[in-house]
RNA sequence: GGUGCGGUAGUUCAGUCGGUUAGAAUAUCGGCCUGUCACGCCGGGGGUCGCGGGUUCGAGUCCCGUCCGCACCGCCA
């Protein structure tokens, strides 16, 4: 037995006890005849203590000691004369009687502390190390607890966790998939599920009614803070189901984590139209802690001869509150970041609702007073408030002003980390158009169900039918997606033809599922939650990096193992593959 | 594929207008210290300024290229 009890459970009541401690040297403090070793473990920190009557081979010992050996001691369990108040267990400390050097440490890279001196780039290369950090670890912890969580409500609610394979197949359709070659079939390719989008659909066909799975999924698209190569939903399909029953089902699911993991209790989530959130939100994924909506300035802009807004098809702007006072340069920086490659405004136009009750613009050689006096009014502007318009494209200038919306809202310490705002996007657009390769592409997927009294409009006009999809978003954040699915054979074999599918092209991609609906597929509907992005919002992190183990760099690469890397001749003749790399 | 920021001691960073021997903190090593808990005090070691080229009497600093990291755009049904 290496130890009796942990670093982190000592107290008062074993005073005067023999125990047995294990764990890594957090620090030493020396005092000549004296030494102090903090002894750290997943649990906390206990301190050993060493005099002179430990012995001189004692002596020895604490000499070599260095910080993350991993020791044992023996000793008794003593009060402390001088308390801390900082730990648990610092009204008691132990007095060493045997001291085992279990084994020895480098000397790390960087501090094993919660502010450490690591950066990003080392901390991750030597992850081990970083995870025995308390952040670190908490973070894996909670998102243990909410896996919990997730199963214990999932299992009430009588659905079926299921394993599906990691081994498919490949469909060009979505995201660019991770591939890996059969060596028994030559030539041929498996690919990881970018979700197990069909299978839980034929789970469905085989009557299991109700299934989860928190499952790794794996897209070979560019990384961000939230987005990594392989991570994990919390994937989910119900049968016999309408979408409000899904909402229902998943809200209660979202509520009952907020409860468990964090203690809050969350009043119903609104539901917003698509069209709503990108009107007044400029987004798909608005953030409703704060107000600030976006107003269409279109109709009171126009005309005036500001060559600018009259041949701008939409005029939008957001107002500001309190921000009258914003100086020349605050505003030109707000203009330059609106006019960074990543947003593409041209320009910006601000009108100031001086605390005086004037009114003062950059535009004011094109509207009188009383004109943007209209405007304000718009806004519902006090007089402090700043009105910022943007113009142009609809939906591009839409979407800049929802990015304004958003940086205005993080200069003003709007978007409190505390405070929690779900709600349900609904009523996505079912097709999407692509310019470049002049087709209709499935917004979400293309199992998904168009609106029943949108079926006319697939005929007349594709661009305009809505699905019955629905996303959950939470202070900005997109966590979770789904939608009703097709379950006639018909609609699903129109829907391939609208992608631009050819009946072969949708055998040979999806003919599994396709049969599968000839034997009697009942009503069904899914969802998936990101349980990375999840995880970092119950965190407060703004990367889904530290809720992962081991996860990969921005370039997709596992710094600490050194992966993605060569494969020897052999393997590859194995498996039939020539390389042919260009140089770097 | 693109945009921006960054790369200087083990680590996190500073380094002015291009000018002497490149600094600080922390870590580390040695010494002193019997109640510390971010112990304290004294002393030491530690640098290919990412890499390559260029401009210059002189480059950590300016220019070009390149590699790497981070954030974002494209992409992510």
């Amino acid at each position: 037995m290496y130890r009796s009890h942990t670093c982190g459970e000592l107290r008062l009541e074993q005073q005067g006890q023999q125990v047995t401690l294990a764990g890594w040297v957090q620090r030493k403090r020396e005092f000549g005849g004296m030494t102090f070793v903090d002894l750290r473990d997943r649990y906390g920190i206990t301190q050993l203590v060493f005099d002179e009557n430990s012995g001189a081979e004692m002596a020895e010992k604490i000499k070599k000691l260095g910080r993350e050996f991993v020791v044992q001691a023996k000793g008794v369990v003593r009060e402390r004369s001088n308390k801390n108040k900082n730990i648990p267990t610092g009204d008691v400390e132990l007095e060493v009687s045997e001291l085992v050097i279990l084994n020895v440490s480098e000397v790390p890279p960087f501090t094993i502390e919660d502010e450490s001196d690591g950066g990003d780039d080392i901390r991750m290369k030597y992850r081990y190390l970083d995870l025995r950090r308390n952040p670190v670890r908490d973070t894996l912890i909670l998102r243990a607890k909410m896996a919990h969580a997730t199963r214990s409500y999932l299992n009430q609610h009588n659905f079926i966790e299921t394993e599906t394979p990691v081994l498919i197949k490949s469909t060009p359709e979505g995201a660019r998939d991770f591939v890996v070659p059969s060596r028994m079939n030559p030539g041929e390719f498996y690919a990881l599920p970018q979700s197990p989008q069909q299978l839980k659909q034929l789970l469905m066909v085989a009557g299991f009614d109700r299934y989860y799975q928190i499952v790794k999924c794996f897209r070979d698209e560019d990384l961000r803070a939230d987005r990594q190569p392989e991570f994990t939903q919390i994937d989910c399909e119900m049968s016999f189901v309408e979408q409000e029953d899904v909402l229902n089902m998943f809200e209660g699911l979202t509520k009952y984590m907020f409860k468990e993991i964090k203690g809050i209790e969350i009043e119903n989530f609104p539901r917003m139209p698509y069209s709503e959130a990108m009107e007044n939100y400029g987004s798909d994924k608005p953030d409703i802690r704060f107000g600030m909506k976006i107003k269409e300035l279109s109709s009171l802009a126009k005309g005036h001869g500001f060559s600018v807004f009259d041949d701008a098809e939409y005029i939008g702007g957001i107002c500001a509150e309190g921000c009258s006072e914003y100086t020349r340069k605050q505003l030109d920086a707000l203009t330059e970041w609106v006019k960074r490659p990543q947003i593409g405004a041209k320009g910006m136009v601000y009108v100031k609702f001086n605390t005086d009750g004037t009114i003062k613009s950059s535009v004011d050689k094109f509207y009188s007073e009383e004109e943007l006096k209209k405007w304000c009014e718009l806004f519902g502007a006090k007089a402090g408030d700043l009105i910022l318009v943007l113009s142009g494209a609809k939906e591009k200038t839409q979407k800049a002003l929802g990015e304004l919306r958003i940086e205005v809202a993080n200069q003003l310490g709007l978007r409190n980390k505390d405070v929690f705002q779900p709600l349900w996007v609904v009523d996505f657009p079912l097709l999407e158009w692509d310019e470049e390769t002049a087709r209709f592409y499935a917004m979400h997927h293309p199992f998904t169900s168009p609106k029943p009294e949108d079926i006319p409009l697939l005929e007349t006009n594709p661009g305009a039918v809505r699905a019955n999809a629905y996303d959950l978003v939470i202070n900005g954040v997109e966590i979770g997606g789904g939608s009703v699915r097709i379950f006639d054979k018909a609609l699903q074999a129109k829907m391939f033809g609208l992608l631009g599918f050819t009946p072969e092209q949708a055998d040979y991609q999806f003919g599994f599922l396709m049969n599968a609906f000839k034997f009697g597929a009942p009503p069904h509907a899914g969802i998936a939650f990101g349980f990375d992005r999840l995880t970092s919002m119950f965190a407060g992190l703004d990367s889904i990096r530290d809720t992962i183990a081991f996860p990969k760099n921005n370039s997709g690469r596992d710094v600490m193992m050194d992966s993605p890397s060569t494969i020897a001749d052999a393997q590859l003749e194995e498996l039939n593959i020539k390389l042919d790399v260009k140089e770097k």
